[in-house]
DNA sequence: CCGTACTTGTTGAGGGCTCAACTAAGTTGC
DNA sequence: GCAACTTAGTTGAGCCCTCAACAAGTACGG
């Protein structure tokens, strides 16, 4: 059942275009970020999500679900941004299992001199590549993709691969 | 100059949105793939792309091209493919520092075996999620944002990163 | 209470990626 | 014909991520 439906010559261009523009585009500025502030992509967020809670902390499952992190990479990359100093943990008043991350100063000033040249570099290879038009676009299209993965979605998760040939 | 022209609310959310909807799809699809084939995305894509040359065959820098990745992490993936048996190298007979990586039967057996589940994973995940329309927005969009991209783009990569306070 | 089940967060092994350094072979200009 | 430069591909160190296993705490049912 899964090979009953192919992909159309449109809809191959369509995927293989839109895999080639997302990778360009993350991969220019997670490269950028890397070579201005020293960190990846996915750390920035980390940092950009501390600073806009409420004293600067949250719990870590808490920041795992707002940046759409592992509790595992998370906290590997915590580890890695107290090394710097950038954050540190605290724990958690009410459940002691319980740890809290909270934005240091220094954290939060790397964040400040890393987050110009960041909204930049995602406005110029983002923005000013689409007509306000495509913008609206882009978020309706985008909003339509997160719904079903975001819900269930399970059928095909779940679903014993379909087999269908994994051979072997 | 920089810091002169920030993201107002609405290219926030676009941009937060985009953000989230591509990696929830892609770490699915990688995921699934990783399930079923054993493999990560990228390692599927060099399988397609050599299915799909002539001889079944490209040369390193080639497929590098065709894949849109580095050579160095071209050479790690074919090294491991090639442990596989999915994937042979051989040499150019042309060129003495060139390499063919040739698709062995193995290896376009277990991409057959792989296809249908992803193409799948696409149609349901990306395809059965957008209306006709959005499917050709999306392709126009992409293609907006590949080409300052591909192109040279140079002037912000090159540019001694518009300061505005990377610095401490 | 107390045992069972779930949740929180960490850890380590293993794999993939990047970056920089390197070998080897082709190319150019004199 | 040869020195300087470019191109092809590989390598290893180091970093990030995933997965599975785990310790410690909480919640719930009897």
């Amino acid at each position: 059942m899964a090979e009953a439906r192919w992909l159309d010559a449109e809809e191959q261009r369509t995927w293989r275009t839109f895999l080639g523009a997302t990778h360009l585009l993350f991969d220019r500025l997670d490269r950028e970020l890397q070579r201005d502030a020293g960190i990846p992509h996915a750390y920035y967020e980390i940092l950009v999500r501390l600073s806009e809670a409420p004293e600067r902390s949250l719990r870590m499952s808490e920041l795992a679900r707002h940046t759409g992190s592992s509790r595992s990479r998370l906290s590997h990359a915590v580890a890695r941004l107290e090394e710097r100093g950038w954050v540190a943990r605290r724990d958690c008043a009410t459940d002691k299992r319980g740890q809290l991350a909270v934005l240091t100063d220094d954290g939060y000033a790397a964040l400040a001199a890393a987050a110009p040249g960041h909204v930049h570099g995602v406005r110029v290879h983002l923005f000013d590549a689409l007509t306000p038009e495509q913008v609206r676009q882009l978020r309706q299209i985008s909003e339509a993709i997160i719904g079903p993965l975001a819900a269930g979605d399970a059928a095909v998760t779940a679903a014993p691969p379909a087999d269908g040939g994994r051979t072997r």
